[in-house]
DNA sequence: GACCGGTGCTAATACGCATTAGCACTCGAC
DNA sequence: GTCGAGTGCTAATGCGTATTAGCACCGGTC
């Protein structure tokens, strides 16, 4: 695949048509007009009416390569983006971030071309299209922190959705503790006080937050037992049964695709959700998904995280306005779902 | 924003690391052996090894400006893609396109820069980003003629998704005039003469398609009566009682989301479908609907048809496989789901 | 009439890569 | 020992833009 020779239209050809040197063209259409380049606004008019007459864009390839910003945003996922398995988790980030990218005119550029080995997405390969980008955002359940680290040293400039436990990464997250805790809290609250707690088999970072969280505010209650485990998501059956030898009256479940499927086990094991049993999803149900819309359950503000990473991208990427330190890393607070999963415990 | 300055890798820092000089990186990497340029195995190998060292990848930016093409394909959405509105439209097509991007290992550039003026986006614009990509893909319920004539005029490689009257302009579309006269033939051999369509007041090339194949196919059946009109699903409720007032036996809804609205204001009215009147809709209904799974209706393949796009833009940007111009438009045929809302007649 | 400060530009260069022309060298043939 | 054919490279150039140094001119001053 080579370039198509289309008619190209150049700042040299405008010059021509103006009578200006292609210098005086660059620098009409980028409003310089220092000490040191003065062009009187009689010139400035005729260049800027020779382009108007014609369909001259600036060349990107050659804006970035002599050094300029081209207000393109790298957007890196670790899984394909679009296919259905992931579409609810993707699609309302891509929302925030198409939003954002648009206020602040940037376009995106989607790393397709990372090839995919066991189910995750390399970013560095040969020929990666990462340098045309201004920055990057990141995206996905776990990322590669060698990668992550790799991208830190060489100060291309990114942000990572979720946070990180890499140092020096930037990252817009959500708060999965503090939620999780007062999901807890609200059970307790309820009168429960046996807990199960179905995680996922990861030490992705909201992963290990979520439980934090969970195992933080069951330690504040000393009466309260818990039992916790975790799923692959290929092995509900037993872990059920593991959960109702515990015979907790409430449990949590990290996954909202392993949620519907326990939850349908459970009834075939005669056990109804909320009459014998409550339920708390610690994740975002589809999107679509109108028979489980009334799960009690977190509820991370996806799109709003989506825009926040590219405000804070736009915001490293803009040498006027460079974010404190503090700055660089940020929790946004988890929605919760009331839901009708979690009642007061029969007395 | 200007470009970051992260510390780059160059070919010419990997040829003095190497001895050897910038061309003879540049050739190494290219695998350009020929007779003119001829790098012996020891010298290859050594370069490589330095390669391998460090963490070099090639600007794409100057490897455009020298006139390679850099496999990266443009993606234009007429409206925002992601926002719910658009979202069962465009995520099917994005889920092909996204798959088939990464198959010939391809990254997209998302335009979402293009300006939005009143609902619609603006494909050319100042600093528009069109010349980054090798090619472009342009997506849309309707597209602006006199931006696609341009295009043609400019010689860029593009592919329309949906049909397009435009000359010269080439696309993968959807055959909706043989789909929607199918239905009508079942409709009529289930006894059906006296036929609705309300379709979409909109002169949109798939909007036209359904009324033709709608039109000639009821023309085949001289004992057939219709009524149509369009909307602009703001008027369901007048159109419903036009609808009622010519009385027929099954109705077209050209608009997944004009035909839930629709069957509700018949139920208030005491219809219901389709024990009392037959219904078909001429477009998909969402994915996660799960309340409107059984309509009968068309399905268009949207997935395949953002592949094939994909698929046919490449060969367009291929040199040595440029597709014959009866290739360069292409109609696929539009899947019907059988549905139970088209029953037979009651006698 | 030499000097100076200002004005309106342009020539030149860099950016990183791909590509082509051609240089310097070697080896074998005569 | 000269010539030709091949070998292994490199120097030079172009792609389209942004930027900087500085040139040529003009009007006024002393």
């Amino acid at each position: 695949m080579t370039a198509f020779p289309t008619a190209k239209m150049t700042q040299r050809r405008i010059a021509e048509l103006a009578g200006v040197s292609q210098a005086t063209v660059s620098l009409v259409l980028n409003g310089k007009a220092d000490s040191d380049a003065r062009i009187p606004e009689a010139t400035r008019q005729r260049v800027l009416d020779v382009i108007a007459g014609t369909s001259y864009v600036a060349d990107p390839a050659a804006r970035r390569l002599a050094g300029v910003g081209n207000k393109i945003l790298g957007v890196f996922t670790y899984e394909p983006a679009f296919p259905s398995a992931s579409i609810d988790f993707y699609t309302p980030l891509l929302t925030g971030i198409e939003a954002e990218a648009e206020q602040h005119g940037c376009d995106l550029l989607v790393f397709t071309s990372a090839p995919v080995e066991n189910g995750r997405r390399r970013l560095f390969h040969e020929n990666n299209r990462l340098g045309l980008a201004d920055g990057a955002l990141l995206l996905g359940r776990e990322m590669d922190p060698v990668e992550l680290q790799r991208l830190v040293e060489m100060q291309f400039p990114f942000v990572a959705i979720g946070r990180r436990d890499v140092a020096g990464v930037p990252y817009v997250g959500v708060d999965y503790a503090t939620g999780t805790a007062e999901l807890v809290r609200r059970a307790v609250s309820l009168g429960h006080r046996r807990l199960a707690l179905l995680h996922l088999d990861s030490t992705a970072e909201s992963v290990l937050d979520r439980q934090r969280g969970f195992r933080e505010e069951v330690a504040a209650h000393s009466d309260v037992r818990v039992w916790s485990g975790p799923t692959r998501g290929d092995d509900l059956v037993d872990a059920w049964k593991r959960i109702r030898q515990f015979g907790p009256t409430v449990v949590f479940v990290e996954s909202p695709e392993h949620a519907s499927e326990l939850r349908r086990i459970a009834l075939e094991d005669g056990i109804e959700i909320p009459r014998d049993l409550s339920f708390v999803v610690l994740g975002d149900v589809a999107v679509h998904d109108a028979l489980t819309v009334d799960v009690t359950r977190l509820s991370p503000p996806r799109v709003q995280l989506g825009a926040e990473a590219v405000t804070l991208l736009t915001r490293i990427l803009d040498v006027h306005d460079q974010p404190d330190t503090g700055d660089l890393r940020r929790l946004l607070p988890c929605d919760i779902a009331d839901g009708s999963t979690l009642v007061a415990v029969a007395e």
